[in-house]
RNA sequence: GGGGGGAUGCCCGAGCGGUCAAAGGGAGCAGACUGUAAAUCUGCCGGCUGAUGCCUACAGAGGUUCAAACCCUCUUCCCCCCA
């Protein structure tokens, strides 16, 4: 990367693109400064964001806080993508985190490369350093580890909200945990980050990092929060775990069907969280929906054409709109349907055939399913489990509102 | 180190010898309504079985009993108080 001097787009105008969806910045003055001196000596700010070894299936949620990062690099600044490798290898022996599995080196590279391919949906990758904190969390000896320790209090760290909550309630917190966000504010330290990017579940561990970097004598970090995007659920934060998330790899009909699932009430915030439909668009669309005389589904329907053409195309997009309308809207069966081959040798009862097909997860559920009317052949409801199939003709299958298949004979 | 409390199905949480596959709520699935929105209503919600039934389950291992999620012993883990 050269290191020549670089002209970045005036201060105002930086401030004003980077702070659309901001939830904080602390503080918007350092922030200007920091701004204002890289104008000056033609030097990028060092952007970081860490992020979670385990879990390369990225999410809307992910792209919040990823798409201002793509953001600072558009101006000219330097994103450093942080691996933190380093805690996913140690785990968490107190065995209450699910989310944090012990990982290998091999493990880690291998997420690595799978969060490449995910991450360059959104970020230029020119413009950005991958790093993984092992770097310097491996060189750590016990003297500098307990002077980093002394530099806080546990007080101050039961302010965390997380660990007072859990201390109040009486639920266990690992001391390694503990130690955990000393570790991430490290990296800020030997990045010598200028700023680091987070949702605001982060800001105690950003800010903690801005802190330790004084403490090391150099400039402390800007702590860039983002809000956290509610789950299609529209309840909570969205994560694969509640499975209220759209994947960056989610099909084109997925992921226009998740889009137009969530609540009414979210709509503005997608808008402004996940697509790049100008602040002044959304801010007529607000209105319009305020206003009452739309159809709040109409602008949900532009909300997920916007999101599937960013992941995918806008050809894409179209085609799952016109499949979501038949499907859902009209209650039509699409002409393209998965098909399935039936042969004589298959099981004939349908309970057996769905089973074997592997369309229901247990034969108790495929017969809840039937017994509650969600399986139709042709349109009509299938009412006995034990209904024999026909093969000799193709058909079409409906396993609740979601799943139709076209069953052909070989 | 001492004392006390606790571990129940995806989550929360009741049960404290038989009537327990385990109340209730949440989540989830399906149906009605509808805009795959919100709200509401209905059914289902461990596995196998056409059904009767069988199997697996209440931290783990043993034991008492005709019978144990419930009683006893040991083990593991967690929390609180005292030091």
């Amino acid at each position: 990367m050269s290191q020549q001097k670089r002209a970045f787009p005036p201060l105002n105008e930086q401030m004003d693109y980077l702070k659309r969806g901001a939830a904080e910045i602390i503080t918007e003055d350092d922030l200007e400064k920091k701004i204002t001196a890289s104008i000056k000596s033609g030097k990028p700010l060092i952007v970081k964001q860490g992020f979670d070894p385990s879990a390369p299936d990225l999410h809307l949620g992910h792209a919040v806080s990823i798409r201002k990062l793509r953001q600072f690099q558009e101006l000219g600044h330097e994103v450093i993508f942080l691996i933190g490798d380093f805690t996913g290898m140690v785990g968490d022996p107190s065995g209450k985190s699910k989310t944090r599995p012990r990982l290998t080196k091999e493990d880690v590279l291998r997420n690595a490369e799978t969060y490449k391919q995910q991450v360059f949906k959104i970020l230029d990758p020119e413009a950005t350093r991958i790093r993984f904190n092992s770097e310097w969390h491996e060189q750590w000896d016990v003297y500098g580890f307990l002077d980093l320790t002394s530099r806080l209090t546990v007080a101050r760290m039961l302010e965390r909200d997380d660990f007072s909550k859990r201390y109040q309630s009486g639920e266990p917190i690992s001391m390694l945990e503990f130690l955990y966000p000393l570790l991430q504010a490290y990296d800020s330290v030997a990045l010598k980050a200028d700023v680091e990017l987070g949702g605001v579940d982060q800001t105690f561990n950003l800010l903690l990092g801005r802190r330790i970097q004084g403490d090391f004598g150099t400039e402390g970090q800007v702590a860039f929060l983002m809000p956290l995007l509610v789950g299609t659920d529209g309840t909570a934060k969205m994560s694969k775990s509640y499975g209220n998330y759209i994947g960056f790899f989610d099909q084109p009909e997925d992921m226009y069907g998740k889009a137009m699932s969530i609540p009414d009430s979210l709509i503005v915030d997608y808008f402004t969280l996940t697509t790049d439909v100008s602040a002044e668009a959304i801010r007529e669309i607000a209105d319009a929906i305020s206003g009452g005389a739309v159809n709040p589904m109409d602008f949900k329907k532009r909300l997920a054409r916007e999101i599937v053409t960013l992941y995918h195309s806008i050809e894409d997009a179209e085609r799952a709109e016109e499949d979501f309308t038949t499907r859902f809207s009209k209650r039509e069966i699409p002409d393209e349907l998965p098909e399935i081959v039936s042969s004589s040798d298959q099981p004939k009862m349908i309970l057996d055939f769905l089973s074997h097909h592997k369309l229901i997860g247990s034969k108790g559920e495929g017969r809840r399913l039937i017994q509650g009317g969600g399986v139709k052949i042709e349109g009509e409801k299938v009412s006995d489990f034990r209904q024999e199939l026909n093969f000799s003709e193709p058909f079409v299958l409906q396993l609740g509102k979601r799943k139709i298949y076209r069953i052909v004979p070989k």
